[in-house]
RNA sequence: GCGCUUGUAGCUCAGCAGGAUAGAGCGACCGCCUCCUAAGCGGUAGGUCAUCGGUUCGAUUCCGAUCAAGCGCACCA
C-alpha cells in the first residue's frame, strides 16, 4: 500500500520520544508503581499504561487498574485502594485512589520551577529536538498557475507547507521549499492566442493577471462557437514547444510578470522558497524517464498510449505518453521526483497538493517502486481538504474563484478598523494591522486539521474574537504589556538560575502544563505532518494565560512578583514561538 | 459501480497508541472595565458522538456493514 501508511510504521519509536516532555513527570510515578506493584510491569508498559486524566480534579497522571483485576482475582476499586496505602507519597502532592483509578497529583512547585526554567534558559530554541539529523526535505508547496490568479486553494498548500517547513527546522530537518510552479501545459497555447486576437501589452502591463485570466475565460466562452479556436491554440502550443521565438517571448513574459505579482503576495505572507522550478523546467527531463521505463520494460501500449500498469497495486495504468506521443503530467512528476532525489538526496519529499490528488499520487510511488527506486517509500503526499463556496468547488475556468489578495485586504482592513476603535494610540498602527489582519487569515487556515473541506466565508476567516489568531496574537501582546510595565517599575522576570517559586494555583499549573507539553506537540504536529496541532496549542496555551492574568495581579510587590514574572515570559516566549511555528507575526502591541 | 476522505451541541470544530460525568469557539441569554489593552474573563442553555453489528472488563475512539456528503476513477494539471 502507499499513501499514508509509511508514516505510521514510524509512530510507535516516535511517540515514545515523542512524550517526552511529559515523560519526565512519568518517570517518578512509574518508579513508584514499581514498587508497590503485586505483579511485574517493565516501565515501557506502565508509561503505556498512564493517562493524563481530562479533569483536573483527577490529578495530573493516572493509573488505571482494570487490567490488573484478572490476574490479581481482585475488583480494580479494592486494587486501587490498597495500591494508594502502600505507594511512597512523600514524591507527590497527593496520591488517591478514585473508583479504579489511582490519580497523582504532582509536586507542582518543584516541577512549575523546572518547567519554567527550561523555558527561560532555552529561549526561542525550546522545542527543538534533533529527529531528522539534518536530512533533507523538499516541499513541494504553493504551485500556482502561471496567469491565473492566486486563490485560497493556493493559500492552503503555501501555509501548510510553510509551517511544516519551520517544523522541520525545529526538528533538524532542512526543508527545501519549492514552488512548482505550472507555467507549462495546453493552456498557453490558448493564452497565446487569446492574446494576440483581443489582448494587448498595455492592459497586461497595467494589471496583468486579471488580464490574462479575462483572455482565458473569454478564450473558453467564445470557443463554444467558435471550435477552430482550439486548433490556433494547440498550434501555438506547439510551436511554444519547439521553440519558436515569438511563442518564447510571449511566454516568458507572461510567467515573469505572473511570478512578479505571486511575490506581492509571498511577501506578504512572509513566504520564501529555495526554487521555482515548475513545470516547464522539467521538459528536458522526461525523455530520460520514457527510456528507462522502456529499459526495464515496463511501458506497454493500450489504446494508443503508452502506460505502465499498475494492476498489482490496485490502482489504474500510469499515463506517461498520450496516443500523439506527448507526455502527461506524471511523466513530469516522475522527472521531478528523480531529479529531487538526485539533486538533493532527500530523507523525505514531500507534497503538499489538494486531497483530490490522492490518485496521483499513489500512481507517482508506484511507478517509483516499478521503476526499482528504493525511495519510493519516503515520498508523501501531504493531502488537505477542498474550499468550496457555497458548496460548489471553485474553478477558474467559471471564473468562480476567491482571490487570495482580496481576501488579505478585506482582512487587514478590518483589523485597522478594530485598532482605530479598541487601541488608537498604537504605534505603526499600518504594520500592526497588516501583521494582524493577514494572521488571521492564515491562522484560520491552519487551525483545523488538513483534512477538513470547508466552505469558504469571509466573515469566519477575518474573525478576530474567539478561537483566532488575533485572540493569540492579542495574548502575547498583553503578556508583553505587563513585561515592559514590570521595566517600568524596576522588576525583572527571575532568571533561570534563580530560585522561582510560585504559588501553584490551578490557573498557574494550568499554565506551567501547557509550557510543558510544547516539545511534545511539536513532535506531534512534526509526525502528522499537521500544523493544526500548533495552532490547537497556541490555542489552548493562550486561553489558560488569558485565565491566569484575569484572576491573578502580576505586577505586585511582593515576594513571588519575580516568579510570576518568568511565567508570564515563558508563556510570551512559547506563544511566539508556536505562531512563529505557523508562519504568523507575534506584534509586541496591539 | 470502484477507490479515497469525512459524519461529535443551531453553526465551525477538539477529543493525541480505547478508559472515570463527551469539550472549545461562534451564535443565544445573563454578569464583569474606580483593577497589568473588554481582540479579554465568568456563568446559563444546548449532544441517542450518522445507524446497526463485532472485538473488549470498558468503544466517540479499533474492526465490519449500512446510510449520507465531498473528491477521484487513462490521453487536463
Amino acid at each position: 500500500m502507499t499513501g499514508g501508511y509509511d508514516c505510521f510504521n514510524r509512530s510507535k519509536e516516535f511517540m515514545n520520544k515523542a512524550r517526552s516532555g511529559m515523560m519526565d513527570f512519568k518517570k517518578q510515578v512509574v518508579s513508584s508503581l514499581q514498587q508497590v506493584l503485586p505483579i511485574e510491569l517493565t516501565a515501557e508498559q506502565l508509561t503505556a499504561l498512564l493517562e493524563i486524566p481530562k479533569n483536573d480534579q483527577m490529578g495530573d497522571l493516572a493509573f488505571p487498574t482494570f487490567i490488573l483485576a484478572k490476574s490479581l482475582h481482585q475488583s480494580p476499586v479494592k486494587i486501587a485502594t490498597d495500591l494508594a496505602e502502600k505507594i511512597d507519597q512523600s514524591k507527590f502532592e497527593k496520591v488517591q485512589a478514585v473508583g479504579p483509578y489511582l490519580n497523582f497529583f504532582l509536586n507542582k512547585q518543584q516541577l512549575g520551577e523546572q518547567i519554567l526554567k527550561t523555558v527561560l534558559q532555552q529561549q526561542a530554541a525550546y522545542g527543538e529536538q534533533d529527529l531528522g539529523h539534518g536530512g533533507n526535505v523538499p516541499i513541494d508547496m504553493s504551485s500556482p498557475n502561471i496567469a491565473k490568479p492566486m486563490s485560497m486553494g493556493h493559500l492552503r498548500s503555501t501555509v501548510i507547507g510553510n509551517s511544516l517547513a519551520y517544523l522541520l527546522t525545529k526538528v533538524n530537518y532542512h526543508p527545501i521549499k519549492i514552488n512548482h510552479l505550472g507555467d507549462w501545459g495546453t493552456q498557453f497555447g490558448k493564452l497565446i492566442t487569446a492574446y494576440q486576437k483581443w489582448g494587448s501589452e498595455a492592459e497586461v502591463k497595467a494589471d496583468p493577471i486579471n488580464k490574462l485570466l479575462a483572455y482565458y475565460v473569454r478564450f473558453h466562452q467564445e470557443d463554444v462557437d467558435h471550435p477552430e479556436l482550439d486548433d490556433e491554440a494547440r498550434a501555438w502550443f506547439r510551436r511554444l514547444e519547439a521553440g519558436d521565438p515569438e511563442a518564447i517571448k510571449l511566454w516568458k513574459w507572461f510567467r515573469e510578470v505572473s511570478l512578479q505579482t505571486f511575490m506581492k503576495v509571498y511577501q506578504r505572507l512572509h513566504v520564501e522558497f529555495d526554487s521555482y522550478n515548475g513545470e516547464a523546467f522539467y521538459n528536458d527531463k522526461m525523455a530520460e524517464i520514457v527510456e528507462i521505463l522502456e529499459k526495464k520494460q515496463l511501458l506497454k501500449e493500450s489504446q494508443g498510449a503508452q502506460i505502465v500498469d499498475l494492476s498489482k497495486y490496485d490502482l489504474n495504468p500510469a499515463l506517461i505518453k498520450k496516443t500523439d506521443g506527448a507526455t502527461l503530467y506524471i511523466t513530469r512528476d516522475l522527472a521531478a521526483a528523480l531529479y529531487r532525489k538526485r539533486t538533493y538526496n532527500f530523507v523525505q519529499s514531500l507534497y503538499v497538493v489538494g486531497n483530490e490528488q490522492t490518485n496521483h499520487f499513489k500512481q507517482l510511488k508506484a511507478v517509483l517502486k516499478e521503476m526499482g527506486e528504493d525511495w519510493a517509500d519516503q515520498v508523501h503526499h501531504i493531502p488537505f481538504g477542498l474550499i468550496t463556496q457555497g458548496g460548489h468547488k471553485l474553478s477558474t475556468r467559471a471564473g468562480r474563484v476567491i482571490l487570495l489578495e482580496k481576501v488579505l485586504d478585506d482582512a487587514v482592513e478590518l483589523a485597522q478598523q478594530q485598532i482605530e476603535q479598541k487601541n488608537p494610540s498604537l504605534k505603526n498602527k499600518a504594520a500592526v494591522a497588516e501583521e494582524v489582519g493577514v494572521g488571521a487569515v492564515i491562522f484560520h487556515d491552519l487551525k483545523n486539521e488538513r483534512l477538513n473541506n470547508f466552505d469558504f466565508n469571509l466573515d469566519e476567516v477575518v474573525r478576530f474574537e474567539g478561537e483566532t489568531g488575533p485572540y493569540v496574537q492579542y495574548s502575547h501582546a498583553r503578556a508583553q504589556s505587563i513585561l515592559r510595565k514590570a521595566q517600568a517599575l524596576d522588576a525583572k522576570p527571575a532568571a533561570a538560575t534563580a530560585n522561582i517559586a510560585i504559588a501553584p494555583t490551578a490557573d498557574t499549573w494550568s499554565v506551567l502544563k501547557q509550557l510543558n507539553d510544547f516539545p511534545m506537540i511539536i513532535q506531534r504536529a512534526v509526525k502528522e505532518y499537521e500544523p493544526s496541532v500548533v495552532a490547537k496549542y497556541a490555542l489552548h496555551l493562550a486561553k489558560a494565560f488569558n485565565q491566569y492574568y484575569a484572576h491573578t495581579r502580576v505586577l505586585e510587590q511582593d515576594d513571588q512578583l519575580t516568579s510570576r514574572l518568568a511565567l508570564v515570559k515563558s508563556v510570551a516566549i512559547v506563544l511566539q514561538e508556536a505562531l512563529r511555528l505557523l508562519g504568523v507575526a507575534a506584534p509586541d502591541e496591539m
